[in-house]
DNA sequence: TCCTCACGGGG
DNA sequence: GTGTACGTGAGGA
């Protein structure tokens, strides 16, 4: 028997064989052990008790071994235990393929745990993780037969892996979707080597050296999904040379198509996926966030989510909160539903008047107002669930019958609104993510718990410490988890998902910034604006931190969740609409703050379609107006920013501009075809379709604004544009609407006339 | 004036 | 392997 402490690095299945396969790097970072350990994967089928004994004699007469009990379980819907057919195997890799048969011969019955990720049924019964620390007895063979996890997803500092886990990047010397790559860069700790694509022959032998010789635990590329590794393992299968991308000789790499679908709001794009097997693989291109919590991100992500960490850096949030859900009710022995059959409960005509509303949405008071304070709401949906309990299944549990007295939303209101009225939340008990919680809840807490723990390591490390930039990642990480577990309970496809909970958030969500509303007030404070978690307000004399603090402190016994001071502005100016100036619009501003930091929502400068020299620009102006000390030096700046657009209108007009910062990146929302009114970036996109570029809904096109037909130069045509053809005066158009976003709460107006020598 | 299309928000 | 809100602004018919 071996004794082996280390890391977990992926848990998964090969085909035709018993149990599953675990990589682990051992403590001191230089042995890599593939081992094997057994793992019961089971799924279930409920249905009438005829059709079960059916479905048992279906089964018993199969090739592959198969363990049939009956039994009951629970539902998370029921408080009747359910009687099921429970069918295992001990080749977690056929169960797939047994699925699909059993529901297509038996598509009556329902199922549940059938579509589980292996990890997931890993992490359940294990209690493992991407990356945890174990402990593991193997015998000769290589099967674990004692596993003891040293940590858990909840360790703040968990014993880092740091130098251990090996790098390996491979970065192509061009993006291959604008232009062919002719060389590829590839890195490992002090090495570095650059490799020509062609010839191929000595590309591969070298590739595969480099391979051998670092041995990599994460293979790290730029386009690798959608380009490297498929034009790779094409040329090795071509030229018969091998190349180890895999590091388990059993495996293939797995591809994955791309694909589009619609999210968050939007189309998105996901790449061609290949994935590694005893390595991972991720594409920094193709990955989701990486931008904004890279691979430190990711890693926090698989902890937690206990999904491989290659599965995790291509998923959305969405995914790892759903993963979590599953866990949870893994855990405590609550079947997973197979797809989701939860329809909405039926609604009458009145009901759906009133459902689906949002958050609650103020108009703020327009123009420029000093020493505001912004008090936010920490993650306040997912605080909501946590603190109150709502989960699909609690929500419509009935709440005391005796109160009827009524709330703001009337008599139609759904029960969990009624609960609401009939707890005042500063009384209510629970939500304490212990046990008899909802499911929501229960997993929510503890993802609640760590980031606040982790902000709060934020705020007391000092700016130069070496580990802000990891906690940093991580919390934002964890930010995306709990925003998305909010949305994820009304959508219709989720699990666990059930439209009268998302409903009841909201409107706890709009109950609590009303009592906070009515906070401030009864603290003789003026409310200017109210959004959905946040609040603005004033009142004479208040401007340092404990001058808002017994609000805080009230805010926090009146609602039972936690808010923030998100800052104290020394201006902060509201915008109305473009379209009327009286009327304003709830997300259009900006201010600067005591620090002298700038916070700006809605404006040119925030959005991804706005040409970078616009932003630019604006920001200058946005930064000039931040140098001053007041409110009242506002004016003062005032020429410095004429002289700030001048020159902006001049670079313009003399062609100083890089025609890159002109460019313009958007969003194809759609096929082509599919457009009735074809948009810019419609237009560009045929541009670059005409040359045999195809591009899918949810890519970005950048182009430029030209003059004459058809208005548009894509920036990834063949040919440079001609410079001579930007439309000069459509973005002059541009910069003076910047501009007078800017200026407008400062009273300046006929900010075209500026641009005039 | 109406229609179509693209973007943001969260921290 | 997944969140189909909702409002604003821009541009063209």
């Amino acid at each position: 028997m071996t004794e082996i402490t280390g890391w977990l690095l992926d848990v998964y299945a090969r085909p035709g064989e018993e149990g599953v396969i675990l990589w682990l790097l051992d403590e001191t970072g230089s042995e890599r052990y593939c081992l094997r350990q057994a793992l019961p994967v089971a799924f279930h089928a409920a249905g009438p008790p005829a059709r079960l004994r059916q479905l048992w004699r279906y089964l018993y007469h199969r090739p592959l071994p198969v363990s049939l009990s009956r039994g009951e379980r629970r539902e998370l819907f029921s408080d009747q235990p359910l009687t099921v057919l429970t069918v295992q195997v001990t080749q977690p890799a056929a169960q797939p393929a047994l699925f699909r048969e059993v529901s297509r011969a038996f598509p009556d019955l329902t199922y549940f745990d059938a579509d589980l990720p292996v990890t997931l049924h890993h992490a359940a019964h294990y209690g493992t993780f991407p990356l945890a620390r174990l402990h593991v007895s193997v015998d000769e063979g290589g099967w674990i037969q004692e596993l003891e996890p040293l940590d858990t997803p909840w360790e703040l500092d968990p014993v880092p892996v740091g130098e251990h886990l090996r790098l390996l990047t491979l970065e192509p010397d061009v993006d291959p979707a604008h232009a062919a790559p002719t060389r590829v860069l590839a890195r490992a700790g002090r090495a570095s080597y650059d490799l020509a694509l062609q010839p191929s022959r000595p590309l591969l032998v070298n590739l595969r050296a480099i391979l051998e010789r670092h041995d990599p635990d994460l293979l790290l590329t730029t386009w690798g999904d959608t380009w490297l590794l498929p034009y790779l393992i094409e040329l090795s299968r071509f030229s018969g040379l091998p190349l180890p991308l895999n590091r388990d000789p059993a495996c293939r790499p797995l591809y994955r198509p791309e694909r589009t679908y619609f999210a968050y709001g939007q189309v998105i794009y996901r790449g061609q996926q290949v994935y590694l097997f005893g390595r991972w693989h991720v594409d920094a291109h193709n990955a989701v966030l990486y931008h904004d919590y890279g691979m430190e991100g990711i890693l926090e992500l698989g902890r937690v989510t206990s999904l491989p960490v290659q599965a995790v850096a291509r998923l959305s949030p969405g995914s790892g909160i759903s993963a979590m859900q599953m866990l949870t009710a893994l855990r405590e022995g609550v079947l997973v539903p197979w797809h989701k059959q939860q329809a909405e409960h039926f609604k009458t005509a009145r009901e759906l008047l009133r459902a689906d509303q949002g958050g609650l949405v103020y108009q703020p008071v327009i123009g420029l107002h000093r020493d505001v304070a912004e008090i936010d709401f920490i993650s306040m949906y997912p605080s909501i669930m946590a603190r109150f309990n709502i989960s699909p299944e609690t929500v419509l549990k009935k709440p005391d019958q005796n109160n009827q007295s009524l709330n703001r939303w009337g008599s139609s209101a759904a029960p969990a609104i009624q609960a609401l009225n009939s707890f005042p939340p500063s009384q209510r008990e629970g939500g304490t993510g212990g046990m008899g919680d909802g499911l929501v809840p229960q997993t929510l807490q503890p993802l609640l718990d760590k980031r606040i723990t982790l902000k709060q390591r934020l705020v007391e490390l000092p700016a130069w410490h070496p580990k802000r930039a990891a906690y940093k990642a991580r919390a934002s990480a964890h930010k995306w988890l709990l925003v998305t577990c909010f949305g994820y309970l009304g959508y219709k496809n989720a699990r666990f998902g059930r439209i009268e909970a998302h409903e009841a958030v909201t409107a706890f969500g709009r109950e609590t910034l009303l009592r906070a509303k009515e906070t401030a007030e009864d603290q003789g404070y003026e409310v200017l604006h109210l959004y959905v978690d946040g609040m603005w307000v004033r009142r004479p004399g208040a401007s340092r931190v404990a001058d808002f603090q017994p609000l805080l402190d009230e805010i926090v016994e009146r609602t039972g969740l936690p808010v923030a001071l998100d800052g104290i502005y020394r201006w902060v100016a509201f915008l109305p609409s473009r379209l009327d100036a009286r009327v304003p619009v709830p997300n259009r501003y900006f201010g600067v703050f005591q620090d002298g930091s700038l916070k700006m929502r809605g404006i040119e400068a925030r959005r991804q379609d706005t040409p970078l020299w616009i932003v630019q620009v604006q920001q200058a102006m946005l930064d000039r107006l931040a140098k001053a000390r007041s409110a009242g030096e506002l004016g003062e700046t005032l020429p410095e920013l004429r002289r700030l657009l001048r020159k902006a209108g001049l670079d313009l007009r003399r062609g100083r501009v890089p025609l890159a910062s002109l460019l313009v990146s958007q969003k194809l929302s759609r096929e082509l075809d599919e457009y009735r009114v074809p948009s810019p970036a419609a237009r560009a996109a045929a541009q670059l379709e005409a040359v045999g570029k195809h591009l899918r809904p949810g890519q970005r096109v950048r182009f430029l604004y030209t003059l004459g037909e058809p208005g548009v130069y894509a920036w990834d045509l063949p040919d440079r544009p001609n410079p001579a053809t930007v439309d000069r005066r459509y973005y002059r158009r541009l910069l003076v609407r910047a501009a007078e976003t800017v200026l407008q709460p400062l009273g300046a107006d006929e900010i075209g006339l500026w641009l005039e020598t």
